[in-house]
RNA sequence: GCGGGUGUAGCUCAGUUGGUUAGAGCGUCGGCCUGUCACGCCGAAGGCCGCGGGUUCAAGUCCCGUCACUCGCGCCA
C-alpha cells in the first residue's frame, strides 16, 4: 500500500465499501462521544469522516492529535447508517473505519481558525497566510485563479498568440508610476527597474518581426494599495499584434475575454451571469463623460446623465443659483430617475444631504406627476422650458430628474457619482451581469493646470488619429489617440493602444507635450532605433489578471484572490519583506549610509 | 502626504450616563457522553482594554498625542 494514500480525501464513494485505504490531510476538525470519536480528514480535494471506537487502543495517540495536525488515517470504508448519511459531502455517504493512525505533522493551537469561515483581522491571515489558504473559500478562489490563467493561456494561443518571456531586471519603462529599482553591483551607482508592464519589450518583438505576442506578465509599480489594486506587483494578460488596426485588436481580444467570463462567471453564483455579446459597445471617452460622468461607466447601472444646460439657460428661466454657474462657463448636467414620483419625501431628502457631505450645494430635482413638474426647482421652470427638459432627459409622468450644476469638471464628476447613488438608492443596478465595453477615443494631450503645460494625457507611445497631419495642424487638445480602455461592471480591466511607430510622428508628439528630441533620444533610444530599422504597425492592450480574477470571485478585495499579497503598507508580514541586509552586501552594491529603521511603538 | 473607521483574552466580538471583581462565543486544558457532522453537557486557565499623557474621588468608557490595521483621496491605467 502507498505510505501517504490510496485515495484522495474527496474520492470515497458507495462503491468503495468494503476496501482497505489510506488517507493522508489534515485535521478539519474532531467530535469526540465518548465511546465514539469522529475526525473531518481534509485535503485539496475535499472532506471525509473518520471514525473510530473510543476502546481502540490507537485513542492515546488520536486522542491528542490537534486540528490542522497532518495525518496518514489507514482503514475500511463502510457505509454510514442511513440515517447518519450526511447529503452535504460527496463521500457523506461512507466513512473510514480507523485502523491505522499516523501522525506526520503535530500542529500547535491555531493563531486564527481554519475549519470556519470566521472573520479573522487581515494582518493575522497574512502572517499566517499558508492557514489562510487551508481555508475552503481561499482554496476556491486560487483553483479558480488558475483555472483562469490555463483558460486565459488556452484561448489566447486559439487566436494564434505565442506566449514569450521578457526581462524583469529592466529599465524605467514609459509607464506613468514609481519605478521599484534594483542597485548593480557591477555598475557603481547604476539601478535596474523592475518592469512596470513590459511595454518596450513586446513593442520589440513586434518590430522583430514575432506578430503575435501575449504573456501572463509579472508587473511592478511602487504606488500605494488600494482595495482593488494590489500593492508593488500583480499580473497583466498582456498582449501585442503587428499590422492591425483598433477594430483588430478588440476582435482578438472579444472572444478572450467574453469567452473567460462566460467560462467561469458562474463561480459561487446561482445562476450564470449574462456576458455582453461581441462586439462590445465602443463608448467614445467624451460620450463616457457626459452620460456617465467617468471613463470607466457601470453598463449595470441603467441611469444616463443629459446636458440641460440650454434649458437654464434659457431668457424665461429665471433660476438664478444655476444661471451664475452657467455664465461663469459652468454646466448644467441632468439624471432622469424613472418611477420614482411615488417615493417618499425622505427618498429625495436623503439624496440632497449626501450631495452636500460631498460638498455640492446639493442635488435639486423636478419630479414630473400628472404633466406637470413638481419639487423645489420647479417653478423657476416655465411651462416650455419643461417641455425642453422632457425632451432632451426622455422624462414621462411618474419620473424625477435630478440636477447637477457646476464647472464642467467638477459637474461630470458629481453627476457621475450621482448617477452611481441614485441607482444605488433606487435599486435599479442589474445584479448578475458582467457588462463590458470599450472606451475609445481618448484624448492624446491634456492641460497640466499645475506645470501649466500641454502633456500626454496617457501613454504617449499611442498613435494620434490623424498621424503627423494632426499634430502639425490641429490643437493639440483635440487630438484623439488610438487609445482604448476596456471596463467590465465599472472596473477598468486594461488599457490599450495602437502604437506610434513612426520616428517623425514621434519627436513630434513629444515636442508638442514640451520634450526635447534629445530627451527622448536618451530616455527611450532603444526603441526609437529600432524604429528607424523596419517597424511594423502594431497595436495591443494588456487586461489586468488579478482584476477579472476578482470579478468573476465575486471578491471586494484583490488580497482575497493572491496567494501572497502585500499588505497594504506593502510588507510581507510572512516573510518579513522589505528587511535590512548586512552591511557587506551594501558595500558590495555601493551603498555608503542607509538609515537605521526606527523602532516604532511597542 | 491627507481624511474616515477600527484597536478589549490565541481568534471574533459585547461592555449602558464615567462607578466598585472587564464578559460571551470559538480555540486551549481537564471531566462526562456510541452516531455526530459548527455534536452536546460540566469545569478551569487565559487581559498592559494598542502605547503615552491629561481631566476626575473614580477612565475600557471623556480629552490630547502617538502607533498599528483597514477603507478612501493624492499617487497609479
Amino acid at each position: 500500500m502507498h505510505p501517504y494514500r490510496t485515495h484522495t480525501c474527496g474520492q470515497l464513494r458507495l462503491e468503495h465499501v468494503g476496501q482497505s485505504v489510506r488517507l493522508s490531510g489534515w485535521v478539519h476538525r474532531k467530535r469526540d462521544h465518548g465511546g465514539l470519536l469522529f475526525i473531518d480528514l481534509r485535503d485539496h480535494y475535499g472532506i471525509t469522516q473518520c471514525v473510530i471506537d473510543m476502546s481502540s487502543p490507537l485513542m492515546a495517540v488520536v486522542e491528542h492529535v490537534k486540528n490542522e495536525s497532518v495525518v496518514t488515517i489507514t482503514g475500511k470504508v463502510v457505509q454510514r447508517p442511513d440515517e447518519t448519511a450526511n447529503d452535504r459531502l460527496p463521500t457523506g455517504a461512507v466513512e473510514v473505519d480507523i485502523q491505522e493512525f499516523l501522525v506526520q505533522s503535530a500542529a500547535d493551537p491555531l493563531p486564527m481558525q481554519v475549519n470556519a469561515d470566521a472573520d479573522t483581522g487581515e494582518d493575522v491571515r497574512l502572517t499566517y497566510r499558508f492557514l489562510d489558504l487551508r481555508r475552503e473559500r481561499m482554496q476556491e478562489n486560487m483553483k479558480l485563479r488558475t483555472d483562469v490563467i490555463a483558460s486565459l493561456r488556452r484561448r489566447m494561443w486559439a487566436q494564434g498568440f505565442r506566449e514569450f518571456q521578457t526581462p524583469i531586471l529592466t529599465s524605467s519603462s514609459p509607464e506613468g508610476a514609481r519605478d521599484y529599482l534594483v542597485p548593480s553591483r557591477i555598475h557603481p551607482g547604476k539601478f535596474y527597474a523592475l518592469p512596470q508592464a513590459p511595454q518596450q519589450f513586446k513593442q520589440l518583438l513586434m518590430v522583430a518581426g514575432c506578430d503575435r505576442y501575449f504573456q501572463i506578465a509579472p508587473c511592478f509599480r511602487d504606488e500605494d494599495a488600494r482595495a482593488d489594486r494590489s500593492p508593488g506587483e500583480f499580473y497583466q494578460l498582456d498582449i501585442e499584434m503587428s499590422f492591425v488596426t483598433q477594430d483588430d485588436v478588440f476582435a482578438a481580444i472579444e472572444p478572450v475575454l467574453h469567452g473567460v467570463f462566460d467560462e467561469f462567471g458562474g463561480f459561487r453564483r446561482e445562476t450564470k451571469p449574462e456576458v455582453t455579446p461581441y462586439p462590445f459597445p465602443r463608448i467614445p471617452y467624451d460620450e463616457a463623460m457626459l452620460k456617465y460622468g467617468s471613463d470607466k461607466p457601470d453598463l449595470r447601472n441603467p441611469l444616463v446623465i443629459t446636458d440641460v444646460t440650454s434649458v437654464f439657460a434659457r431668457a424665461d428661466v429665471e433660476f438664478r443659483a444655476f444661471r451664475s454657474v452657467i455664465d461663469a462657463a459652468g454646466v448644467v448636467r441632468a439624471i432622469r430617475a424613472p418611477k420614482v414620483a411615488d417615493r417618499p419625501r425622505s427618498f429625495f431628502d436623503k439624496l440632497n444631504d449626501w450631495a452636500r457631505g460631498l460638498g455640492a450645494p446639493g442635488l435639486g430635482y423636478i419630479v414630473f406627476e400628472n404633466g406637470a413638474g413638481k419639487g423645489p426647482i420647479a417653478r423657476f421652470v416655465g411651462e416650455e422650458a419643461q417641455k425642453e427638459l422632457r425632451a432632451l432627459t426622455g422624462c414621462e409622468d411618474g419620473d424625477a430628474v435630478f440636477f447637477v450644476c457646476d464647472k464642467v469638471s467638477a459637474a461630470v464628476k458629481l453627476a457621475g457619482q450621482a448617477r452611481t447613488k441614485i441607482a444605488q438608492d433606487m435599486d435599479c443596478i442589474e445584479k448578475n451581469a458582467f457588462r463590458m465595453c470599450w472606451i475609445v477615443d481618448f484624448p492624446m494631450f491634456e492641460y497640466d493646470e499645475e506645470r501649466k503645460k500641454i502633456d500626454f494625457s496617457h501613454n504617449p507611445f499611442s498613435m494620434p488619429q490623424g498621424g503627423l497631419k494632426a499634430l502639425q495642424e490641429q490643437d493639440p487638445l483635440t487630438i484623439k489617440a488610438y487609445q482604448y480602455d476596456i471596463v467590465c461592471n465599472g472596473v477598468e480591466l486594461s488599457s490599450g493602444a495602437i502604437r506610434n511607430h513612426l520616428p517623425e510622428v514621434m519627436y513630434k508628439a513629444f515636442e508638442i507635450a514640451g520634450y526635447s528630441a534629445e530627451e527622448l533620444e536618451s530616455r527611450f533610444s532603444g526603441m526609437l532605433h529600432a524604429f528607424k530599422l523596419g517597424a511594423p504597425p502594431h497595436g495591443g492592450t494588456a487586461p489586468g489578471v488579478d482584476r477579472i480574477v476578482m470579478l468573476l470571485a465575486d471578491e471586494p478585495n484583490i488580497r482575497e484572490i493572491i496567494a501572497f499579497p502585500l499588505n497594504q503598507q506593502a510588507q510581507d508580514l510572512m516573510m518579513q519583506a522589505p528587511n535590512t541586509v548586512e552591511p557587506e552586501r551594501l558595500r558590495e552594491l555601493h551603498i555608503r549610509h542607509v538609515p537605521s529603521p526606527v523602532k516604532k511603538d511597542d
